[in-house]
DNA sequence: ATAAAGCCGACAATTATTGTCGGCTTTTAA
DNA sequence: TTAAAAGCCGACAATAATTGTCGGCTTTAT
């Protein structure tokens, strides 16, 4: 089976999380002009993800500037960007490294293989699809 | 990373070599409106797959009814229909089991799950590929 | 009759995924 | 100013999946 890693699920899960509660108006952002930030702890609860699996998961998606930490007593977790601007294919490649279907370059058989270029084409298809979903069109 | 694995890589691989020898009018073709068949032995050489592997892999396919063996001396395997009427989601799917990213049956938070819908979505559009590329299209 | 080949189930090695743990640093609030 | 909350980080462990091997049986052309 052809199967996105939990990792992944988890990933877009808490991103979604963010996502909703993204712009909030109401009396629990912590400052004008300051986003309101959301503990791993929370997140975890909240989407049933194992806590420090979570963690990592969420640390990577640190690193690929998805969201931003701050650090803490009443820290947490928000998204680095609008969720307009962020793509399946943003946070997909993040955990999984990439999205890519196949490593032809490690086969040898590379050159004249024919396989390889309707593989290639799957996954140009596939990121396409990652790339056209966005944040945004999950919370309407 | 989300990838295909080597089994339907070097399961795609043997169909292509058998559909490039699918239509065969020289004299190698042992009687008049028999098909041509070719040994794993054969396969595994020319594609570079090892042997018991292969094996495994094309009696998978042949229980999916996707080629057909011929026992006994001279023996071997030839595709079960025509190439044109063999997709990669036919193979890949005998392959994998079934070409579905996620299993969202397990989760239990399958019914309140906005991710959900965008996996199954992302699903479709994969499969709606792999289903339009047939095994004819490689070999032209 | 024998050897080539398909066919089949069990098993073994390796790798990837999934998850845990301990300890450190930063920062807020008391 | 100090304790607790939380981010951050690397190492490790458990589990599962993939990849591959092996032995033995059956079928069939020569």
């Amino acid at each position: 089976m052809i199967k996105i890693s939990k990792k992944s699920q988890y990933g877009l899960r808490a991103m979604v999380f963010l996502a909703k509660n993204y712009n909030l108006a109401d009396g629990l952002q912590t400052q004008a002009g300051k986003r309101r930030v959301f503990s791993v702890k929370i997140i975890s609860e909240k989407e049933g993800i194992p806590f420090d699996f979570l963690e990592k998961i969420i640390s990577q998606l640190e690193r690929e500037k998805l969201v931003k930490g701050k650090k803490g007593v009443q820290g947490g977790y928000f998204l680095a960007k609008t969720p307009i601007k962020i793509s399946l294919a943003d946070i997909v490649s993040s955990l999984e490294g990439k999205t890519s279907l196949v490593d032809c370059n490690l086969c040898g058989r590379s050159k004249k293989c024919i396989s390889k270029n309707v593989w290639i084409k799957i996954e140009n298809s596939l990121n396409k699809t990652l790339r056209a979903i966005k944040l945004k069109d999950l919370i309407k």
